[in-house]
DNA sequence: AAAGCCAACAACCGCCCCTTC
DNA sequence: AGAAGGGGCGGTTGTTGGCTT
């Protein structure tokens, strides 16, 4: 019998009193908390408690007159000192609950109400990355309080659980427990504040699984790699940025999708899992429901801060060939990481629900069987009729077709985006990209994209400092336009110089951007700061390496924050 | 209409850390 | 240095109301 259970004994009384003394929910009117006196037979009974002073502390759900009284006190003498708040008020109740009911729903500003998607977002990245640490994980969700923040987490848990989801989504970042990390998690958590991740893809490379370490049985997200130990993936830390989405899918085909608990079993201490190959480039949160059609056209965002960026350059090695598989059969989930863009449909897409509807659906059909696609997928279908008409109206898209053998980097994109089938989209990884080849060589063999010549005399990159080899940018990147544009005035477009304060561009170099990314520049608010953010990749020509163009400015453009003036999060 | 299930919420407990003496 | 107290935190349980069967 758990110790402060209400027993039968007195159900009865219980029951009077709770339907006529105890408030509820709907009815809180102020009651005397001398009126309250609940009755138990047991001596450690939740009703009440014996204080140090022989005085009867009362337990129990708090009635109005008692909040009165303790925001009286409050407002009087501060918080704190929550011990003398019942010798002194004339509460009924311990210090400990005084300071429970205060901080949990008598303190101003608290937000009431159920979380926003945004709010969701970020508790499941912040879960991430700092597992059950309700109360740091308040701290960047202000109004909300630790408690909230926990049942929200434990419900989802349970609901997740129940239906043999994971708790994350696929490529949620995960981070290092290491506490030098936090900035990755900043500015992830930032751009998710923002609500920049309604949909967007964003990560944060580099990042691992702390609370994998810390035993809380969650059901990871990691499940998207049920095959793959732990081992093997860190050992391909930022190196294979064929890695990409596909694989993941795969590997989710061949292990069940109820199989979360055996990423569990793998080494203990992984502090540098990562998620999303940085060759990806394409950071995501591919948040199952996209609220607002309208960042489906964004390009991939980048969370990298001038400065602080979430992965070191240097970490960045060459693509490596993958022994998996990368033939795309998911039409529907598919989000080829290698692709700038993909994740326009990703964000939209639901993730592992949807995967785990395919998985149990014929892959060849699976898009299109409503029986095989979860609740959630339903979305998915919209988003990508959406994604579709979009695109097909889009003058960015305009001269690509997915069908060519030799494709664009955006056709892969578009392809990747709309599904158009397995087909098709196996011309990137079937016969001209076989299995192993890397995704970003993908890339590397595609037309650069669109929108003028594809030999354009856009001058060659630099390299990229610290980078060593790789990040050696491909002379021959044929960004278009380039040259015409004059990227300082253009108001959709950064000045080069604009991504200096990044650890790994130096001043001078030229940013390959493309107009289809320029135009999704993205205003956000981090830390207070309204910064336009954009991120892209680069094909990288003949070498194997991705470049990323990331900018982050001021609101007012060609003003570069400082990072580090700016204020830390809580 | 009743029962069961579930989600959301509220509250408490034990443990731990920090500060003070 | 060590004990005591205050406060914070995470885990857990209980309650309520809505929905489904």
């Amino acid at each position: 019998m758990k110790q402060f259970r209400v027993v039968e004994t007195s159900c009865e009384t219980l029951r009077f009193l709770k339907m006529n003394l105890l408030p509820t929910k709907s009815e809180k009117e102020p009651i005397a908390a001398d009126n309250i006196v609940l009755h138990s037979n047991d001596e450690g009974s939740r009703a009440k408690s014996i204080g140090k002073d022989s005085q009867v502390l009362k337990k129990g759900p708090w009635t109005s007159a008692e909040d009165a009284i303790l925001v009286e006190y409050v407002k009087k003498h501060g918080e704190g000192n929550w011990n003398a708040v019942q010798k002194n008020s004339g509460l009924f109740r311990c210090g400990k609950s005084c300071r429970l009911r205060w901080a949990n729903h008598l303190k101003p500003n608290l937000k009431k109400g159920a979380f926003t998607m945004e709010e969701e977002e970020m508790i499941v990245k912040l879960h991430a990355k700092m597992g059950n640490k309700w109360a740091k994980m308040a701290t960047f969700l202000p109004g909300r309080t630790d408690n909230e923040i926990k049942n929200y987490w434990n419900t989802r848990k349970k609901r997740h659980q129940r239906a043999g989801l994971p708790l994350y989504p696929h490529n949620i970042c995960f981070q290092a427990s290491d506490e030098n990390q936090q900035t990755q998690i900043v500015s992830c958590v930032a751009q998710q504040h923002s609500g920049i991740l309604q949909g967007n893809s964003f990560d944060i490379p580099g990042t691992g699984f702390e609370n994998l370490n810390n035993g809380h049985g969650d059901l990871s997200y990691a499940s998207s790699f049920p095959d793959h130990s732990v081992s093997s993936m860190i050992c391909h830390e930022y190196e294979s940025p064929d890695y990409g989405y596909m694989d993941k899918v795969n590997h989710v085909k061949q292990v069940d999708a109820g199989c979360d608990a055996t990423f569990y079993s793998g080494p203990p201490s992984v502090s540098q899992f990562l998620i999303e190959p940085p060759g990806q480039l394409t950071f995501g949160l591919h948040y199952p429901y996209d609220p607002d059609p309208n960042f489906k056209d964004l390009a991939t965002f980048g969370g990298e801060i001038p400065g602080r960026h979430a992965f070191p350059i240097d970490k960045f090695s060459a693509s490596r060939p993958l022994s998996g598989a990368v033939k795309l059969e998911l039409p529907s989930l598919q989000c080829t990481e290698t692709d700038d863009s993909s994740w326009t449909v990703c964000h939209s897409t639901p993730t592992f629900e949807a995967v785990n509807a395919y998985v149990e659906s014929s892959p060849t059909t699976v898009s299109l069987q409503p029986e095989a696609i979860s609740p959630w997928s339903s979305g998915l279908l919209d988003a990508l009729l959406h994604e579709a008409q979009v695109l097909s109206s889009s003058k960015r898209y305009s001269s690509l077709k997915c069908s060519s053998s030799v494709i664009t980097h955006n056709e892969m994109v578009e392809c990747s985006d709309l599904n158009i089938s397995e087909t098709e989209c196996e011309d990137y990884n079937g016969p001209t990209y076989p299995l192993g080849h890397s995704a970003t060589s993908v890339l590397n063999e595609c037309t650069p994209p669109v929108c003028g010549s594809l030999s354009h005399g856009f001058p060659p990159f630099k390299d990229i400092p610290g980078s060593q080899n790789t990040f050696a940018v491909a002379e021959h990147l044929s960004t278009p336009n380039m040259e015409e544009k004059n990227m300082s005035s253009h108001p959709d477009f950064y000045r080069p110089d604009a991504l200096l304060g990044s650890d790994w561009l130096e001043e001078g170099s030229q940013v390959a951007k493309d107009n289809s990314v320029l135009s999704d520049a993205v205003t956000t608010t981090l830390m207070g700061h309204d910064f336009c953010i954009e991120h892209k990749i680069v094909p990288a020509g003949t070498s194997s390496d991705l470049v990323r163009g990331t900018k982050l400015e001021s609101h007012s453009r060609g003003k570069i924050p400082d990072v580090s003036q700016m204020p830390e999060l809580p």
